[in-house]
DNA sequence: TCAATTTTTGCACAGCTGTGCATTTGATTC
DNA sequence: GAATCAAATGCACAGCTGTGCAAAAATTGA
């Protein structure tokens, strides 16, 4: 008998036809502000535990305005930082009465696809952690009511909301940093996949530089990971007049770099290379790094998210909320 | 005059009044296999360029049997092994038409309540990848015809379907293989934290250890994370009779406990002490740590996951599906 | 006890789609 | 040009819920 009910979801039809009640009963018990007397909500709810009812959010979403479904579009979600985002992310939408719908773009899915997913399911809001979305399709996610929050993008599209931390500031920093560790030759390590973010940053160190009259060599290698780091310091600690300071865009290339740099070349750090990086992800305090990094304002930032999420459609659209990377002093660059 | 249009989605029958046709011609230009001229496929699609419009899967959801929903629930999504099966299992899951709802249960949120989250969107089956959900909303899940898939879960419950890895087999050849390398005294590293295949890892070890009459040392701390591994390494290595081979459960674990070794204690690996862990992480493979350790086959474990999820409900439930985590060798155990 | 007021309840509709069925259109054949 | 057949189309219903509105019930007050 049990296996005829097996065969799918239960709706608030039989709950009511349980309960003896109306269907519309049913539906109030489990609408907050609603009018159910106490007696028949009981009585309703003691059929729907009976029965394993659940509200559908289906065909909730298809009612009301919104379907509490935001989208998280993002690529190499392995990577440290990207699922330290993700998991804040997540947490705070559960939080705020959210779900998350991940959509990863690593592999052949492109952006593109990806919002349109989104619109496919009528998701509240997207949100883009990597690549660049088309603005046309941007204009279609807007044009249909749903918001676009598009992260640590510098290039100012019209219409998304944007969050971002300020590279300039904290690349410039960098090469201060590196400058009164008393390093001569400087160096870039950053990546060919041009993000935004990472191309700031590297002009940003550059132009500083280039202001201390200071020589710079960039390399760009691959993807944005510990293998790039590991090839870009292979390339430049083998060049004639090595650099003695490095800025790394990413923690991840900063490790592999730092890494080639110890156990190929036997150089010391800081005492011989002095290296700086991006991000302050977890292994960047391990002590086989002890990096000296800058800190992404995670908290600052997923907060500032969830506020354009849950904020009503009625509300002026915020202007692009810009945060400041910290600076966290570790071991890889020489006290002054 | 865009302004009003902004409200909300626009839905099939506006679609429809602009190509001139039915509300039915719309519905089968976007479902495979109808039948529809090509006339005014081209018209419809023509039409829906130019408002915008996509497909409610919300709604098409509450028609059809399958809402293309698959929930996964997990704890310490930032942790690298969790986020790779992650990124893996998310870029499979699309390539199956399937879209990926992520519940995070790190936080006040237990798996319950997650678990109950996947039955309200209608999801086609909730993949759990940590921990212990009640067996009573199993049930529910099962009930309402939704697949429960549990991974990494040694213990057996009845009705959902389990992928794991073996551990048993990798955790007692890691004994063989400190023993060969001359290992007199084995330590356990591993977390507070009971899960299930954690503690099949450990009693393993031992068990084998004490087949061999190797005397072993157990800690447990925390979290499973980088600074338990290190706490651990402290607690360990300060006893008057160090131990000098040491299995971790846990590559992270293993991380933390090799940079206090090397670090605090000034030991080298693998001469004076050599270290085994599990997982097979990126970082371990990074040259800092180059950890011996057991490749947890996430591709296969993956792929069967998906076909699970893919398959029709009418086909028999597979029994459980068991792994083997084959041993990598690196540099962090003594060759014979 | 009765009138007035508030709360609760059921009905019916809206929200958006997929699909069976009958009907119309178009093509093909003689 | 008529007849036959396949393909395409529109109608109407189903699927599950939230909510305005009117009716019914319960509460309050005198």
């Amino acid at each position: 008998m049990s296996e005829n009910t097996r065969k799918s979801y239960v709706s608030a039809q039989q709950v009511a036809d349980l309960a003896g009640v109306s269907r519309s009963a049913v539906s109030r018990t489990f609408t907050d502000g609603a009018s159910v007397s106490k007696s028949t909500r009981t009585k309703v709810l003691a059929a729907a535990e009976a029965l394993g009812y659940h509200v559908n959010h289906l065909a909730r979403g298809l009612i009301r305005e919104r379907s509490n479904i935001v989208c998280l579009i993002a690529a190499d979600i392995n990577t440290p930082y990207q699922s330290r985002f993700i998991e804040t992310l997540t947490r705070r939408l559960q939080a705020a009465d959210k779900v998350a719908m991940l959509i990863n773009t690593t592999g052949d899915t492109g952006v593109e696809p990806a919002l349109r997913q989104t619109l496919h399911y009528r998701a509240d809001a997207s949100i883009v952690l990597s690549g660049q979305p088309a603005v046309s399709l941007i204009d279609t996610c807007l044009h249909n009511g749903q918001r676009v929050i598009v992260v640590n993008r510098d290039d100012d599209i019209e219409g998304p909301q944007s969050v971002s931390v300020s590279n300039t500031g904290a690349a410039r920093n960098a090469l201060h940093m590196l400058k009164r560790a008393g390093c001569k030759r400087m160096a870039i390590v950053s990546s060919r996949v041009g993000t935004a973010s990472l191309v700031a940053r590297e002009t940003a160190f550059a132009e500083a530089a280039r202001e201390e009259g200071l020589p710079v060599d960039a390399v760009h290698i691959g993807a944005t990971s510990y293998a790039s780091g590991a090839e870009a310091a292979r390339q430049l600690l083998s060049r004639a007049e090595r650099p003695d300071g490095a800025f790394c865009v990413t923690d991840l290339l900063a490790c592999g770099f730092m890494d080639v740099a110890r156990h190929e070349f036997g150089l010391r750090i800081p005492e011989e290379l002095c290296v700086v990086g991006f991000d302050d992800i977890e292994q960047a305090g391990w002590s086989a790094y002890e990096l000296t990094t800058f800190r992404q304002p995670i908290d600052d930032i997923t907060a500032h998210i969830i506020a354009l999420v849950t904020q009503g459609p009625e509300e002026p659209p915020a202007p692009p909320a810009s945060f400041e990377a910290q600076p966290v002093w570790r071991r890889s660059v020489r006290p002054r």
